[in-house]
DNA sequence: GTCTATACTTCGATAGAC
DNA sequence: GTCTATCGAAGTATAGAC
């Protein structure tokens, strides 16, 4: 039986909040372990207790971003009511990358800076989402509900193109919720920038 | 009178080239001037008759990159067919960013890389690009084109969402040309992914 | 316009005490 | 789990000859 200690957080946590933040500002390269280490308030040298090399965090955090929404979609695909698969997953989405903002944006944006084997297994963890949501789109295409002369892949990454750039101009201090976001994009993928006399009911 | 000398393309047009390529494939911080130097042919200090700074060399890849595509967008307004301007733009948009791939996506990924002065002499000209874009589509939608129940301005932000993520998966070796890409992106924009009995005529 | 040579700084990472 | 101390490598940039 251990007694139970300081309250505060894990410092190995709070060293997976700090990087990632600093990684969305400046960049995985440009950021330093010394300017790291002083924002924990520790010492250089004793950020190599929480982890093996600067490029295992970056992996740590890539892998922790698409863990978390990866299992955020499956929840919405079997939460939502339906016929609303997609408007669900597509809200889960933004719900969870830009709340994860920091840690989302930085495996977006940092792949190139892991080594190939580390760039490998976050690959096989995107394509693993991102084939989450292709069945998404593949199973409302055989219901009807999506359009079927464009394909799955063009659907797929149609989608993505409009759900990924919003990282790189999303603010949480902006006027507009990640709920807000997902409105209009999600009216512009379905429905279309086209003036219609009577979109979907 | 000066003769003409060799005609081999100038080094410092080759720079511009080599040092874009290397800053979309490692990222700006990760790419070091010796390596930019030795893929010259040059040696390291030699670069520095060309460039005042790394930095500004980073400026003036983002620069250029910006006037092309604002260039593209207008001539393309220009010479476009009545009713027809948006599908004009979106398809010059991707022809320009594509094939100026290796630029474009450096002035795009690398903005938090510059210093904040030049940081702001790019977001001035990137805010001068997305403001053409914006006209054409408020334009659009007071001619009774474009839907007006989404306003301008989240109309804008879907499009370059959907415009500008692709330059991070686009390969010039793959299958699908800027022309394929500008097909279904521009379909799903304009007419959404939602299944229709009678898409516009 | 390119070279040799080098100044100066900062970086990621390790050893070992406490 | 954090510290002091330090290593060796790599970075950007400059001086000055050719």
């Amino acid at each position: 039986m251990k007694e139970p200690t300081a309250p505060s957080v894990a410092t190995a946590d709070r060293l997976l909040v700090a990087a990632a933040a600093l990684f969305r500002e400046k960049g995985f390269a440009a950021t330093s372990t010394r300017e790291l280490s002083e924002r924990l308030g520790i010492v250089k040298a004793s950020l190599y207790h929480h982890i093996k090399s600067k490029d295992d965090l970056l992996l740590r955090i890539s892998m922790l971003s698409l863990e978390r929404i990866r299992l955020a979609a499956v929840a919405a695909i079997e939460a939502a009511p339906p016929g609303e698969t997609l408007r669900a997953v597509i809200a889960a989405h933004l719900e969870t990358a830009l709340t994860d903002r920091d840690m989302h944006a930085t495996m977006l944006a940092e792949l190139h800076s892991l080594t190939p084997e580390r760039r490998a297994t976050v690959l096989a963890e995107r394509d693993a989402y991102e084939a989450v949501l292709r069945s998404v789109i593949a199973a409302e295409q055989q219901a009807g509900q999506l359009r079927t002369d464009l394909d799955a892949r063009e659907l797929t990454l149609g989608l993505l193109n409009l759900l990924n750039w919003t990282i790189f101009w999303y603010s949480p201090e902006g006027p507009q919720t990640p709920a807000d976001i997902a409105r209009f994009l999600t009216t512009i993928y379905l429905d279309g920038a086209t003036a219609r006399p009577a979109p979907t009911p």
